[in-house]
RNA sequence: CGGAGCGUAGCGCAGCCUGGUAGCGCGCCUGGUUUGGGACCAGGAUGUCGGAGGUUCGAAUCCUCUCGCUCCGACCA
C-alpha cells in the first residue's frame, strides 16, 4: 500500500487543514453532501464544481489506489489522456454533432474548437489506431484516473453528479468478438473486487444498453435509500438488472372468454386511473391505461397496460427501434382520440396499438370511451378492441416473479450507480478506422469494450451506506486516516508526552495517523472526531494514564475498550490488518 | 428547457411588506477563568446588503435589467 504524505509535521491536527462546519450547510441535500462539507472534505467553487479538501483528497486517492491495484491485477495498463480534446477526433466518431450541450466547447487561440472530454472514447481510438498494428499486441485494455467534464443540466448532490468529476475509465480492444467478452468478464469481476475492497453493498445489475446496438451491459449499483435509479434483484438467484431493463416473465396465458357485454358508460370528470376505478368501484387492475404517445420518427402511438402497472418507455423504444417516446401533446391526443385527456381508449382507433403482455390475460375490463365523461366497460379483446402486438413493456415491480429462476421473486433497491461496464463493438473502431493485421495478413477492425467508474461519487456512495447522526463511519479501506489519537488536555505534559509517543510510534509503523493536539476543550474534540469518523480512536487521558491505559473506541461499532500504554500500538496494528483482508 | 425560490459578516439566518444608512447566533482575534462529550466572563475585528441602472432629500428595503445559486419537473391519460 502506498503511504500518503509520510512526513508527521503535519498530520498533526492543529496544523492540518480540515474546517469542520457545526452547522448544516443550507444548501446541501443529500447526507453524503452535507458531511463531506461539513468535515471539510469538499467546498463548493461553483455549480458541480468542487475543491477537494486535504481530507477529502486522502479519501478520493484511497480509492484511486484500490482500483489501481485492481486493474492493474486485471491487466489493464494505466495512462494518462488530456482534458482538452481537439475536435477533430470527434468530428471523426461523429459525436461532436450529437453530443449536445453537455460538451463543453471552447475555442483555442487559434480559434480552433476544441472540449473539454467527457468521455475518451476518441482519443484512445486514435492511440490505439496509431500504435498498435498487430494482432500479437492484443488483447489491449488502457485506463486512466482522470478529471473529466461533462455541463450537466442539473449538478445536484456534491459529488454525487458534479460537472466536474474524477473518473476511472478502461478501454479495451481485442480482434475479435469472442476475446472482447473475456476483456468484459476480467472487468467485471475487477469491479466485482475493487466495490468488495470498499466494503460497500452493491449489486452488479443488467443494463439497458440502448438503441447504439451493443450487446451486454451491467452497472454497478451501491445500495442507498437516495440512489437515483431503481433496480430489482432476484431473491434467489444471481439475476439483479436496472428497472429499465428488467425483464417481465410473461408465461402466456390465454385470453379468457368475456362474460360480459360491452357497455359505454358515465364517468364525470374521472380522469385518472384511480378516480375511474373508485368511481365504479373496481379495482385499478381492471382497468386498462391508454397511452397514447409520440416516438422520434414521429409516429403516434398508442399503448395499452394495466391500470396499476406503469409503462417502460426504453423497452417500447427498443421495441419499436426508436430514440425515444414521449406523452403526446393534450392537443395531439385530443385529435386522435377525439376526447381531452383522460378519456383515451383502444376502440376506434386509426393509429397502431400495442399492449403489455399482461393485457393479454385480461377480460371484462374498463377502458377510456374516447369522449369526455365516458369509459367502456364489459371490454374484451379480440372481440372489442384490435391489438396489433402484444409485448414485454411494463415496468418490473417488487414480487414480480424472476424471469432467471423458478421460485425466485424480485426486490426493488435504490441504487446509486458507481461503475458502467459496457461492450461497445465496433462503432468507434469503424467510424475511426481502427484496424490491425490478424494472423493472415488481413485488416481486422477492433472490438472494443468501455468501463468506468465515478471516483468521487464512490466515495460519496460509501457515505450514504456508512453514516449516522454523529458523522461519518467511512470503512477503513476508504477512511482518510486509519486513526485518530486524541490528546485530551495537551497542557498536562505526561498526556502530551505519551500521545507525542503512540503518535511517532504509529507513523514509523506506517499507519496513517492524525493527532488532535488542539487547546480544545475535549467535547469539542469528540465531536469533531465522531463527525470526521477515523475508524480507530485513541484517547489519551490524565485519567486513564493513571491506570496505566488509553482507551480505544471503534467508530463504525462503537465499541470501547481501555488498552494498556505499551499494547495499544500492536492492538491497532491488528484491526488495520483484520480490514485489510 | 419549464416552474418555484434564494442571494445581507467565514457559516446559519433576521431586517425588506410599511424607505431614514445594518443586526442576531455560531465561528474568528485578545485577556482571564475553565478542561473526558460542542464552557464562561470581559473586550475586539469583519459587510462594495450578488452586480448595473432607475425612482427618491434618502434605497438592503420600491422599480427595471443582469449575474450566480438551490429546489421541483421533463413516464398524469
Amino acid at each position: 500500500m502506498q503511504k500518503l504524505h509520510s512526513t508527521g509535521k503535519f498530520m498533526r491536527y492543529s496544523q492540518y487543514l480540515l474546517p469542520t462546519l457545526k452547522e448544516v450547510p443550507a444548501d446541501a441535500e443529500v447526507v453524503s453532501h452535507q458531511l463531506m462539507l461539513r468535515t471539510g472534505m469538499i467546498r463548493k467553487v461553483a455549480a458541480g464544481i468542487y475543491n477537494y479538501m486535504p481530507l477529502g483528497l486522502r479519501s478520493i486517492r484511497k480509492m484511486e489506489q484500490i482500483i489501481r491495484e485492481e486493474m492493474n491485477r486485471a491487466g489493464a495498463i494505466e495512462c494518462l489522456m488530456p482534458m482538452a480534446n481537439p475536435a477533430e477526433l470527434w468530428h471523426e466518431s461523429g459525436r461532436w454533432e450529437k453530443y449536445g450541450k453537455e460538451l463543453l466547447r471552447f475555442k483555442d487561440r487559434k480559434d480552433a474548437d476544441f472540449c473539454m472530454g467527457p468521455t475518451h472514447e476518441e482519443i484512445v481510438t486514435d492511440i490505439v489506431r496509431n500504435t498498435v498494428r498487430s494482432y500479437r499486441q492484443l488483447p489491449l485494455n488502457l485506463y486512466q484516473i482522470q478529471t473529466k467534464f461533462r455541463d450537466e443540466i442539473r449538478p445536484r448532490f456534491g459529488l454525487m453528479r458534479g460537472r466536474e468529476f474524477i473518473m476511472k475509465d478502461a478501454y479495451s480492444f481485442d480482434l475479435d468478438d469472442a476475446g472482447a467478452d473475456l476483456s468484459y468478464q476480467k472487468m467485471y469481476q475487477a469491479y466485482r473486487n475493487i466495490f468488495q475492497r470498499c466494503g460497500l453493498r452493491f449489486r452488479a445489475v443488467e443494463a439497458d444498453s440502448g438503441a447504439i446496438g451493443g450487446s451486454f451491459s451491467h452497472e454497478f449499483m451501491v445500495l442507498a435509500e437516495s440512489g437515483e435509479d431503481a433496480i430489482v434483484s432476484c431473491d434467489s438467484c444471481e439475476y439483479a438488472a436496472n428497472v429499465e431493463k428488467a425483464e417481465v416473465l410473461w408465461s402466456g396465458q390465454e385470453t379468457p372468454k368475456p362474460r360480459q357485454e360491452i357497455q359505454l358508460v358515465e364517468t364525470p370528470d374521472q380522469k385518472s386511473i384511480k378516480e375511474v376505478a373508485d368511481f365504479l368501484e373496481l379495482s385499478s387492475s381492471q382497468l386498462i391505461k391508454t397511452l397514447i404517445l409520440q416516438t422520434s420518427t414521429e409516429e403516434v402511438i398508442a399503448v395499452l397496460v394495466r391500470g396499476d402497472r406503469e409503462l417502460n418507455a426504453i423497452k417500447l423504444a427498443n421495441l419499436l427501434n426508436v430514440d425515444w417516446v414521449l406523452p403526446a401533446e393534450e392537443s395531439l391526443v385530443k385529435k386522435v382520440t377525439g376526447a381531452p385527456a383522460g378519456f383515451a381508449g383502444p376502440i376506434g382507433l386509426e393509429i397502431r396499438v400495442l399492449a403489455d403482455n399482461e393485457v393479454c390475460a385480461m377480460s371484462d375490463y374498463v377502458v377510456g370511451g374516447n369522449v369526455a365523461d365516458r369509459h367502456y366497460i364489459g371490454v374484451n379483446h379480440p372481440r372489442d378492441v384490435v391489438i396489433d402486438q402484444f409485448a414485454d413493456l411494463r415496468r418490473a415491480e417488487e414480487g414480480d416473479p424472476c424471469p432467471r429462476c423458478s421460485g425466485g421473486h424480485f426486490e426493488s433497491w435504490r441504487g446509486i450507480e458507481v461503475g458502467h461496464v459496457f461492450k461497445l463493438g465496433t462503432n468507434y473502431s469503424d467510424a475511426m478506422e481502427a484496424t490491425v493485421l490478424d494472423d493472415k495478413g488481413q485488416a481486422r477492425t477492433l472490438v472494443m469494450g468501455c468501463y468506468g467508474i465515478g471516483v468521487g461519487r464512490t466515495v460519496a456512495a460509501a457515505i450514504e451506506q456508512n453514516h449516522d447522526e454523529h458523522g461519518l463511519k467511512l470503512p477503513l479501506p476508504l477512511a482518510p486516516f486509519q486513526v485518530l489519537v486524541v490528546m485530551v488536555n495537551p497542557k498536562d505534559e505526561q498526556v502530551r508526552r505519551t500521545s507525542e509517543d503512540i503518535y511517532a510510534r504509529l507513523l514509523t509503523q506506517g499507519v496513517e495517523v492524525l493527532l488532535d493536539d488542539r487547546d480544545e476543550r475535549p467535547g469539542s474534540k469528540f465531536k469533531d472526531a465522531d463527525l470526521v469518523g477515523i475508524p480507530l480512536r485513541v484517547t489519551v487521558g490524565a485519567r486513564g494514564l493513571q491506570e496505566g491505559v488509553v482507551e480505544l473506541k471503534i467508530r463504525t461499532s462503537g465499541e470501547q475498550s481501555s488498552v494498556p500504554i505499551g499494547e495499544i500500538v500492536s492492538v491497532l496494528q491488528q484491526h488495520i490488518d483484520a480490514a485489510a483482508d
